[in-house]
DNA sequence: TGTTCACGCCTTTTT
DNA sequence: GGCGTGAACA
């Protein structure tokens, strides 16, 4: 095919014009394996598209034949829309364009039998599952408090995007939660018995279970391997090893598969994202051809050289040089300010200005490492009336109102779900408390029903008292009802008849805070969506995948969001908040991952860069509050591994701290420095808490190994029997030490306690 | 059963 | 600095 005479643009078909060569290969390679290593802002999205649209048009297979797999709703529906551009009805459908998740939990509803399920599970989200967690870690003996229910998610979480069952789970790794045979693997298996019975499933076992039917049910591995004659991935980088092996399995005998990737954009290890799936994929599939794009064509060629020179500094690439064609353009501006109000005040009067030249707002994005960073930026846009949108953060679907609602709406379409029962039990207000939901969790463990199920049952004895019977009754009969009500009525009607009759929405009407009337807008927004999906069945299945809702409004806006959740984007121009170490890399990072995830920052840092088509500024701030505290901050590295020839530095300082613009100009290495907070008086060095840098005092950095962790910038270095000080407890000393805990005796109040923060340690 | 208050935790990043 | 949780109290 590749050697077919070029035809004349006129004559190409939409989807293969305006390609350079590699692209077009990338297109135009239709069998085996294939390997699309491209870089940033080199149209790999278009190549994957335009090969989808390829295969569609010459009819090599049909829609429902392909496999086209991304990573977010975001990219599904962007391949989608163009698919529709570039060949109309011809991509309608596209039954097996989505996420992992979508996918896998189409089919896991197809099979749901083959792993004790019915095929009307639940999928729960995080909340659900934490809550379900805690129970389990009660129920085992365990304390909650030394064992937070939290920490046990994450491990579960590892296990499954390793594609683990509860049996497979490293013994090692099963000790590092919980005691005996309270431990982390068996918690887990207890956990899954728990969504069995409950008929759920979380995320991560959309993927799990498939791996289980695969490997159990051959016949129905066999099926998809011959359906699918088309396999696309997306963002291969990020594949964890779960999803690797559905891919891999999937792919089967065929392997025709084609995964696009960038090894420089991989920041999801934290998600289990194993970037070595990328580096064995020509083992994985011998013959394959690997194609690289390297040709940028987003950013200006000072933005694609410093971000090039940034990212060098990472060892274990597989390397690729981008190199564009496209104009100079301005420097990165790197600017230095007094603190996080003044970097807000900054890139609100940059926006302004650039507006005012006739750039879009919608055409600017501040990119930020962590979303607690929004706030100074909110704040002050707020007050300017600079009109913004913050993307992520506090997403729709996961707010209490929100979510209570869907929980009322779950239980009209699943009776038996009991985590939606016990959710909306009590709320609003119908003494239905503590007592009367164990006599409730009693019977139903005496009836071996489900919750909901024993409630009904339950109000014909007399396990309740007479107040809490009447009342659960009128909501049995209440859920009844609106259940023969959903077979009439269309389902946003039903809604808010469901929130008006239950009293939900006068419980908000009545309350008095600030938030109410936000939570109100909120469930009227959540009526309307329900308005585009054909049922309300569909609409649930939706919102438990789709936990995003980019409400589009007309108004041009600015964009705030995290670095992770811009991938994928461009702009005009971007603008890169609180570059300072500990806030970026951020002090977790630096703490916790070692080499390995300062790289994974630095790659964030890449990704942020080539977000910019023209300008890019980085800022940073040298005092910042973190928890109330004001910090002394230092420019972060990944500032002065930009190239020189491509950055133009600035500072806004006038009588700033001597040695934090001595470290600026690279004339003193901060990290030699001890610092002297503004602690308790002559011989008490600040040790937690923050260092409360004063103005006009030098910041004070502390980087001594050790034990606990001192604000967002450094640690400091204590030993059992140290004497510590602290605000309430007065004078104390060090009985144990445990992580970033300690364990302090303060005999002068008569208490222990294990403390992790506002600590003051006598060196 | 509901309300108040104090403590401690939080600030990575997401399907 | 803000929020949620849990203990103590009404």
């Amino acid at each position: 095919m590749a050697s077919a005479p070029a035809p004349a643009p006129a004559d190409l078909p939409p989807w293969l014009q305006g390609l350079n060569p590699p692209q077009r290969d990338a297109v135009l390679t239709t069998e085996g394996p294939v390997l699309i290593l491209a870089g940033a802002g080199t149209g790999k999205t278009k190549a994957l598209t335009s090969r989808l649209a390829h295969i569609v048009f010459s009819r090599l297979a049909w829609p429902s034949e392909i496999l086209a797999v991304t990573f977010t709703n975001r990219a599904a529906r962007e391949m989608r829309h163009r698919m529709e551009v570039l060949v109309g009805d011809l991509a309608e459908g596209l039954p097996f364009l989505g996420t992992f998740h979508s996918i896998a939990a189409r089919m896991l509803r197809r099979h749901a039998g083959l792993v004790g399920l019915d095929s009307n599970f639940t999928i729960l989200d995080t909340d659900d599952q934490l809550r379900l967690l805690k129970q389990v870690v009660i129920e085992a003996g365990l304390d909650e408090r030394r064992w937070p229910a939290k920490q046990l998610a994450g491990h579960i979480d590892r296990w499954k995007n390793r594609g683990e069952i509860p049996a497979e789970v490293p013994p090692g790794e099963a000790m590092s939660f919980g005691e005996g045979q309270a431990n982390g693997a068996k918690l887990y298996a207890r956990y899954q018995e728990r969504l069995r019975a409950l008929n759920a499933a979380d995320f991560g076992d959309l993927l799990l279970h498939m791996l289980t039917i695969f490997t159990e049910a051959p016949d129905v591995l066999a099926d998809y391997q011959r359906r699918f004659k088309y396999i696309m991935v997306d963002e291969y980088q990020d594949t964890n090893v779960a999803q690797y092996r559905w891919l891999t399995l999937l792919a089967g005998a065929r392997h025709n598969i084609a995964c696009v990737g960038d090894d420089d954009q991989s920041i999801y290890s934290w998600r289990g994202a194993e970037v070595a799936n990328i580096l064995r994929f020509e083992r994985d599939f011998p013959g394959a051809k690997v194609i690289r794009l390297e040709q940028n064509y987003r950013s200006t060629s000072h933005i694609l050289a410093a971000a090039n020179g940034l990212i060098a500094h990472n060892k274990g690439r597989l390397g690729k040089q981008l190199f564009t064609a496209g104009s100079a353009g301005e420097k990165i501006a790197v600017i230095g300010v007094w603190d996080g109000p003044e970097e807000a005040r900054l890139i609100g009067d940059h926006a302004e200005r650039r507006a005012r030249e006739g750039a879009s707002l919608n055409q600017m994005a501040i990119l930020v490492r962590a979303q607690f960073q929004t706030r100074e930026l909110e704040d002050r846009f707020i007050g300017i009336g600079l009109p913004y949108r913050i993307v992520g953060g506090f997403r729709f679907y996961e707010r209490a109102e929100v979510r209570d609602a869907l929980a009322y709406l779950r239980l009209i379409v699943s009776p038996n779900d009991a985590l939606a029962f016990e959710r909306i039990v009590n709320v609003p207000k119908r003494g239905l408390g503590d007592k009367a939901m164990a006599a409730l969790h009693a019977a139903a463990r005496s009836m071996d029903r489900p919750l909901p199920r024993a409630a009904e049952a339950i109000v014909e004895t007399p396990a309740l008292s007479p107040a809490a019977r009447r009342s659960l009754k009128t909501l049995v009969m209440d859920l009844d009802r609106w259940r023969a009500l959903a077979e009439t009525t269309p389902h946003p009607e039903l809604a808010r008849i469901v929130l008006e009759e239950s009293g939900y929405v006068a419980m908000w009407q009545a309350d008095k805070s600030a938030e109410a009337q936000g939570r109100l807008d909120n469930l009227i927004e959540l009526t309307r969506a329900m308005e585009d999906y054909p049922s309300l069945t569909g609409f649930l299945e939706h919102v438990s995948l789709v936990m995003d809702n980019d409400a589009s409004d007309a108004t041009e806006k600015l964009t705030i969001m995290t670095l992770h959740a811009a991938k994928g984007l461009e702009f005009d121009h971007v603008f890169l908040a609180g570059w300072e170490e500990g806030v970026f890399p951020s002090q977790r990072a630096l703490d916790e991952g070692g080499a390995k995830s300062l790289e994974e920052e630095r790659r964030l840092a890449y990704v942020g860069i080539t977000r910019a088509r023209r300008t890019a500024t980085i800022t940073h701030a040298a005092n910042r509050r973190v928890y109330g505290q004001w910090t002394a901050a230092i420019p972060s590295r990944f500032v002065s591994e930009l190239p020189l020839d491509h950055v133009e530095v600035t500072s806004t300082l006038s009588g700033g701290p001597s040695l934090w613009r001595a470290a600026l100009q690279g004339e003193v290495d901060p990290f030699a420095h001890v610092g002297r907070g503004t602690g308790r008086g002559p011989g008490w060095e600040r040790a937690a808490g923050g260092f409360g840098a004063a103005r006009n005092t030098a910041p004070a950095i502390d980087v001594k190994a050790s034990a606990v962790s001192v604000g967002l910038r450094g640690r400091a270095d204590v030993k059992l029997g140290a004497r510590v000080f602290h605000s309430k407890f007065g004078e104390g000393t060090v009985i144990g030490i445990e992580g970033n805990k300690l364990e302090i005796d303060f005999p002068a109040a008569g208490t222990k306690r294990i403390l992790d923060s506002f600590v003051e340690v006598r060196p």
